[in-house]
DNA sequence: GTACATTTTGCAAACGTTTGCGGAAAAATT
DNA sequence: AATTTTTCCGCAAACGTTTGCAAAATGTAC
């Protein structure tokens, strides 16, 4: 079956093309007699407008892009999950793309959405992207960009992130108010930003709050590596009293080492970790996690993307802010 | 800066739009010349073909659409991972959509990929969605839908899906081979055909080649009920020896009041469930599963989706067969 | 009945491509 | 030198919309 056109619909009623496309949006040129029956046939025969004709003359596209690392990541769908429910109240559809962290995808996956001439996009870059030409020939299309979690550091971007350094700080608070003596704390990717801020911020923390707390600091990129760390330093060194998972990936790694080792949880040793929380609670008792939440992190992303696109420019960082959620392993 | 056209090319080379055009995709007519010519401006200027001006002229669309209930879902994310995969190396791009189960939504949805003509849809049924007009409504207009996953029963559509009752059998061979005695078996929603099959494949498999043992049957709708219905199970009655969950959900639910009661797997009890292999990796001993993987699903979908739209029609239900994963829980 | 204001509708161009067809120029064949 | 063939290129229409402008149709006031 051949689609429904407004060519159609003015055949069948004997008016011209402009009235009926005139009709169909409630302009106040059209009489409601013949509005009533333009709606009527639209109806009756399913009429769709064709999106592609409609951005091809209104050059605006009612389409956002989408650039993750994974989708198959409980931080990402959820920020996607948000972007999607905003986008879907205000009229846009998405589409998403995967860069699988390699910036020769993170191109490609660029380059369609110029074709498609996407109103906007969302980009988390891709661990070891230096080169952000490409973002800036968006920006020359006038198609903003919002960058969300892995961000650049150049302040000319619109940005928005968790407050990395708040979590681990609050992380760092809590550890502290359980009276720790010995910690290991678990970072990520040292080439990354996200674990030298959040390192970092820790660190100093520590040292000021607590000198006399022992803390060993380690970089695993992997929940395997974690594992396997934990392990190894549980058992060759004195133990630890508390354990600190930058990340979900961590901290899964942790806990299989924890469940192998058969080692008490909050008693032998106290577990906090920086999460959304999904993780967290499948083990008993529940996690103690510094809340990052994609969700919220998506609902901040589409303000921003709206305001870029409807009173041009915002540059500046956002960050979503964290908060402590008890769990039992304190 | 405005988007550099074919028009704007012919104009600086003193070309009609025409010969441009064919010599952008390399069209035999075109001397050598002019092709390099051509190519070296189009390059310069960064020429990206407009997608919705190709689409309105050629009446068709390179994207995909996508509907799942949810995107944040460990099952449809490498489900989506992998037709993601497998849309870019076929120069299609994915819209992806969720119903949140909820039948409005996916009405919603689909309206949306009809106004953007999308070439295809891949869909996953709501938990509950009884009316398939508004797919019928795709067929009409030419667009292939291939449903994954919750899959209509008609036979009219092309579907493909995970093989429960393999699945199920699967599960019951190993428990009977793990020599079991009292087994709890748990099953998500009773209203949903996933749940029934699964059950009704397992229980028959069950009393055919091992009718001594004494099984239990329970339907749990999310992991807080599976934790609460394994604990009450186990302290009560007699304990069971192995436990069978049949989605990750339950899984979780199970392995926390295993947690909670500090119960050794597989010593006092042999775990069990059918999965994608993400959750059972989490514990320790991993879980032994039966796996469903979404990737897989996802390129036979795939592989469906072409069929469908080079070959015309291909009606039939194709199914991802299952495979045990030892873990160490049995 | 004339003149004017108001309401309602249609014309036509434009958005950026693709493609059938026709034609000029160049090359090859008599 | 006349012809056919081959090579290369341009014209123009079409895809389905939106929208400025002009033109009917209707209404109002004298």
């Amino acid at each position: 079956m051949t689609n429904t056109t407004l060519k159609l619909l003015a055949q069948q009623l004997q008016l011209s093309i402009s009235t009926v496309s005139r009709a169909l949006k409630d302009h106040p040129d059209i009489s409601t007699a013949t509005k009533e029956k333009v709606h009527a046939l639209a109806n009756s025969l399913d009429y769709e407008p064709n999106a592609y004709a409609i951005q091809l003359r209104t050059q605006s596209s009612k389409i956002f892009g989408v650039i993750v690392p994974a989708i198959a990541n409980l931080f990402y769908d959820s920020f996607i999950a948000a972007i999607e429910e905003e986008s879907r109240k205000n009229g846009y559809a998405l589409m998403i793309l995967q860069s699988s962290n390699n910036p020769e995808n993170e191109l490609n996956n660029l380059k369609i959405f110029r074709q498609n001439r996407v109103s906007g996009v969302f980009a988390c870059l891709s661990a070891h992207t230096q080169n952000l030409d490409v973002y800036e020939k968006m920006s020359e299309r006038d198609i903003p960009v919002v960058f969300f979690d892995i961000v650049p550091k150049e302040n000319k971007y619109t940005k928005v992130r968790m407050a990395d350094e708040r979590c681990a700080i609050i992380a760092a608070e809590n550890i502290i108010q359980r009276g720790a003596k010995r910690v290991l704390a678990l970072f990520g990717d040292p080439a990354l930003s996200i674990s030298q801020k959040r390192k970092l911020a820790f660190q100093q923390f520590m040292e000021k709050y607590a000198p006399k707390t022992h803390c060993t600091y380690l970089h695993t990129n992997s929940s395997a590596e974690a594992e396997v760390a934990f392990k190894k330093h549980f058992e060759k060194t004195q133990k630890f009293d508390t354990v600190f998972a930058m990340t979900d990936e961590i901290l899964i790694g942790v806990m299989k080492s924890i469940q192998a080792l058969n080692i008490k949880v909050p008693n032998e040793i106290g577990v906090i970790s920086i999460s959304n929380g999904f993780i967290p609670s499948l083990y008993h008792p529940n996690i103690s996690y510094v809340e990052t939440s994609g969700y919220e992190l998506g609902k901040l992303a589409f303000v921003q993307m709206l305001a870029n696109i409807k009173g041009g420019k915002t540059l500046s960082e956002l960050t979503v802010d964290a908060k402590f959620v008890e769990g039992g392993s304190m």
